[in-house]
DNA sequence: ATTTAAAATTCAGAAATTCTTCAGAATTAC
DNA sequence: GTAATTCTGAAGAATTTCTGAATTTTAAAT
């Protein structure tokens, strides 16, 4: 899960991002507008964190450029006045959801994790592929209610395929998911082939189908066809 | 995908060069505006990289022949840190986006993959052709929604041959494009007879019509008439 | 802080797939 | 009919992917 957080005070960018580390988040971090934009035309996020007050203008700005730039993001904004006008701006330009400092982190976490909800909610209705269902909660997948006994590494590459299901997924994006490796050139796929190659074995052992494919030349796609 | 660099320091040409010519892209050099200019009156580019500080003057200039001859070409702008990089952002020039040297290559790269993301993304209408679909995103081509289950090379073929439906396409033309040789002599199309035969043989055992014609001492066409 | 176990990554050789080359056959143009 | 061009199947080369094992990293427990 990749999750960008636009903020200038430092201390609170600290806090929010060891946070989410710790919840195998895959944490970007922007410290003004300028550096947002620069991540933002580069990167795909899942969840967006804006705070509207930064140094170099209103945070608000930018939300032009995430709509055009992000495919399927969430958009969280932060505000430190309780200022109604910059909530509706805010909620009226393309943001999800909104936040007032000061805050709890566990306030901010429910609602990044209801917004994660809609958002996985609409178009996503289960996780699950035939016998194969995965519950995001527990980090945990089962085969015919059989735990996988998956490694985060596998649990997350199945995360993937299986949301992307009949979809072709490339090494690079493989990578830049799993591994945050934003668009950066890789010459070395070992470690995907190998994770691939464990998760394999374990979906078979467990009585799974072969619904992993290799696409020659391409990457991998998650599929019954 | 056709790169052209106009940038006058050879290290640096061929340092790019390099890198992208081992991610199979069909790489272009210029060295100074004249050269640039030359090659953008005659070819069509997917992206050009462009060094604005040139021998022979200001290559922002070149701005508006590139406008006027490419289509539908990413535009990434290279200026030396400090110069004038406020201009160049603010300024509607038509470029997509810019980096300051120094770069890093990884930066260089990623920016140009979020180029072609936001390039492919405005329209990705899928090719057809009667009975044949390419899908473009998933490099999959399908007769009657049954997959052909192409190689790259074959893929390739097609895409070519269907988004120049009804012309002729020398084997020249289709070595330059489909294996970079820029203008070379060539005096062995043997590789391309073959791919062509596969592609057939694919195409035919999937039920779909003899629409790839040889046009004896010519090339070939893909047509219904 | 040390130890221990699990997970992630790297490595080297094997296997599979794709690409290119080749030689001879078939086709076309003159 | 002859020469040039195109087609074809098969062999060789090159590239990509797979695999088991070794190594390094990470996390947990003492």
């Amino acid at each position: 899960m990749k999750l960008l957080i636009i903020e200038d005070e430092i201390d609170l960018q600290k806090t929010i991002e060891d946070f989410f580390k710790l919840q195998n988040f895959n944490v970007h971090i922007a410290s003004n507008k300028f550096e947002a934009e620069d991540l933002i035309l580069v990167n795909q996020f899942d969840i967006l964190l804006l705070d509207i007050g930064l140094p170099d203008g209103n945070g608000i700005d930018l939300l032009s450029v995430i709509k055009k730039n992000q495919q399927d993001c969430g958009i969280l904004i932060i505000s430190a006045k309780n200022s109604i006008d910059d909530k509706i701006k805010g909620l009226d330009l393309g943001a999800d959801d909104y936040i007032t400092k000061p805050f709890h982190l566990a306030e901010l976490n429910s609602r990044i994790k209801a917004l994660l909800r809609r958002k996985n909610g609409e178009h996503n209705a289960s996780l699950e592929f035939n016998e194969i269902k995965l519950n995001t909660i527990e980090f945990e997948a089962t085969i015919n209610s059989k735990n996988l006994n998956l490694t985060q590494k596998e649990y997350l590459l199945l995360l993937y395929f299986i949301s992307n299901k009949h979809r072709v997924l490339t090494k690079e994006s493989i990578a830049e998911h799993l591994w945050g490796n934003n668009g950066g050139y890789i010459d070395n796929y070992d470690f995907i082939y190998t994770h691939i190659k464990n998760l394999r074995k374990k979906i078979n052992q467990s009585g799974g189908a072969d619904y992993l494919k290799t696409i020659h030349g391409l990457g991998y796609k998650y599929t019954d066809e």
